[in-house]
DNA sequence: TTGTATGCGTTATCAC
DNA sequence: GTGATAACGCATACAA
């Protein structure tokens, strides 16, 4: 492999008018940069990004914290981070946490060793050992830590399922039942928040029972609908907290042989593109699932060069999506 | 930032000594070792790996090109991917590729550079300017390369799409349609192979007519369809090469009142995880995708280190997954 | 505008 | 088993 000092002296320079020919080709005089732009190609040479980066303390490349990289929604977050990356030089790693802590925390290391510069974090924990101490460039997108200094991303989920809570009622469901994600997590218990108010404000009382948590998986979105659709008296709605969880609920009520959304209405969240082809088609709220990525790695660029973020916790807009998984409650 | 001298310093021995408690401490004594680990708990010291892997010529990071990261099935692979990179200490970087050359070959080059060791490509092209020239370690998952030297781990295509048509045919179907992946494509080659391999043992025509090719999307399985329920005589079974454009296909056959399977069977191909939840659930073909990304892995180490490859063209057990959207033709 | 010289933090070589 | 030191390939401060 040839180096920059073979560059520079096929062309007859100092490696340092190589070196600046390639980072710094404004400092060079237009016919010394032909001289050794000859010469590289001559000697088929690339840059040693690896000594590069030693020697500038830089590695270009920032890991991504993503609890489950097989959830469609976190992929296509993942897919706007890597867009974004790449316009801005960066190269991303891929750090699936399967929302372990330990593997939080070893990947974020990373920064510590030089390996990466920076960290977005799609859950909703603090990746350091030390809670209390940010001791790497981290920003949160879709999710995020409550009451922490870390910059973020995300809709505002409160509203999102106020709206979405408002539009069941809207349809005449009084008995809403709620499948939930993670009992800890952030968007969870906003979302949970924006319900009961929703609940409140039209006079209805919210009851716990009501409420059945998954895991976002289709599996425990069945589960939960199983449990929650055998309560008496049964709900009339369930309000899901994500669109596979709402597939789920969706498949165990038809199996119960209830027409959705004749005797259950069921919505969904996120919008994935399973959600329009679903039967029937899923009531949901649309993220902006690359835009979250896009903008969390704008965010992160601006952190590791040290400039002020504009805002430090972005709220994106979301669209309630109405389809024919919600409908008209027909039972009281 | 401590380095490696600040701890040679405070335990009192030479660097060399530090660096080899590090990286081979079965040749330090067991107090010097003692005396080393205090020091660098002390100092707080992480070895800088930007210079570990400068100095050793080794980023130990594989890259990966995938077509498109939403898809569940690849994000299952990668997932695979990633398990066993970790396991082998190796980092995985991102590579979007959306199908383009160009962004495969940019991706690539990171191994010329020293930005990675080796890559795993899950597209079925080559990712090197010179096509001829295969310049670094590279391993094919899932899909591959026709005739050319790249190891590659995969299911054989050619004899599952032989089972699901048999399949299809032991139901009573005669005029089966297709909806391919790429025309392109190594896999969707073989597929229909072993598909038309298929009606020729039973003494059935292929007809051309009745492929349509998508590209893995449920719109175009939609569309697909479309064009496939269209034409007369109207096939009674339908072949996607993927589950997405099988739920696409369904979900334009009940748009035109089709009863799946009573009017037209259709069968997929992957068995994600919607499959089993889509009405009806899928007929497919079970692949396992994260043992694909897995045993890639495994291979482009063995690549790497230079080792022989027990088989350089591996191929892992499919399954037929016999559910309800197939079913006895009716029709004729 | 260009060249010289230095050093980044680590590992490898070779003495001891 | 341990230490002294060179070297990896590049970017950059400084000199010219």
């Amino acid at each position: 492999m040839a180096t920059i000092r073979d560059v520079s002296r096929l062309a007859g320079v100092s490696v340092a008018t190589v070196s600046r020919t390639l980072t710094k080709p404004d400092k060079v005089s237009q016919k010394t940069r032909e001289k050794v732009n000859v010469a590289i190609k001559e000697t088929n040479y690339k840059p040693d990004i690896l000594a590069r980066n030693f020697r500038t303390r830089k590695s270009s490349t920032v890991v991504v914290l993503v609890p489950d990289i097989a959830n469609p929604f976190f992929s296509r977050v993942i897919r706007g981070i890597e867009q974004t990356a790449q316009k801005l030089g960066y190269a991303v790693l891929l750090g699936d946490t399967q929302g372990l802590r330990e593997r939080e925390i070893t990947y974020a290391k990373m920064v510590d060793t030089s390996q990466a510069e920076g960290i977005i974090q799609l859950d909703c924990h603090i990746p350091f050992e030390d809670q209390e101490n940010i001791t790497a460039p981290v920003v949160n997108a879709c999710d995020c830590v409550r009451g922490i200094e870390i910059p973020s991303v995300q809709i505002d989920n409160i509203s999102a399922a106020k709206e979405m809570t408002e539009h069941l009622l809207s349809l005449g469901h009084k008995n809403i039942a709620v499948i939930s994600g993670p009992e800890q997590s952030t968007i969870t218990q906003d979302r949970l928040f924006g319900h009961i108010n929703s609940l409140n404000d039209a006079g209805i009382t919210f009851k716990t029972e009501n409420v059945a948590y998954g895991d976002y998986s289709i599996q425990s979105g069945a589960k939960a609908a199983e449990k929650l659709l055998n309560i008496s008296p049964s709900p009339t709605a369930i309000f899901c907290m994500n669109d596979e969880m709402a597939i789920g609920a969706i498949h165990y009520a038809k199996k119960k042989r209830l027409s959705v959304p004749d005797d259950i209405s069921i919505s969904g969240f996120d919008n994935i593109s399973f959600a329009e082809y679903s039967d029937p088609p899923l009531t949901t709220i649309s993220q902006p699932a690359e835009e979250f990525g896009s903008f969390a790695m704008s965010m992160l660029f601006d952190v590791m060069k040290g400039n002020e973020l504009e805002e430090k916790y972005k709220l994106l807009p979301f669209e309630l999506i109405k389809r024919k998984s919600t409908g008209i409650n027909n039972h009281d």
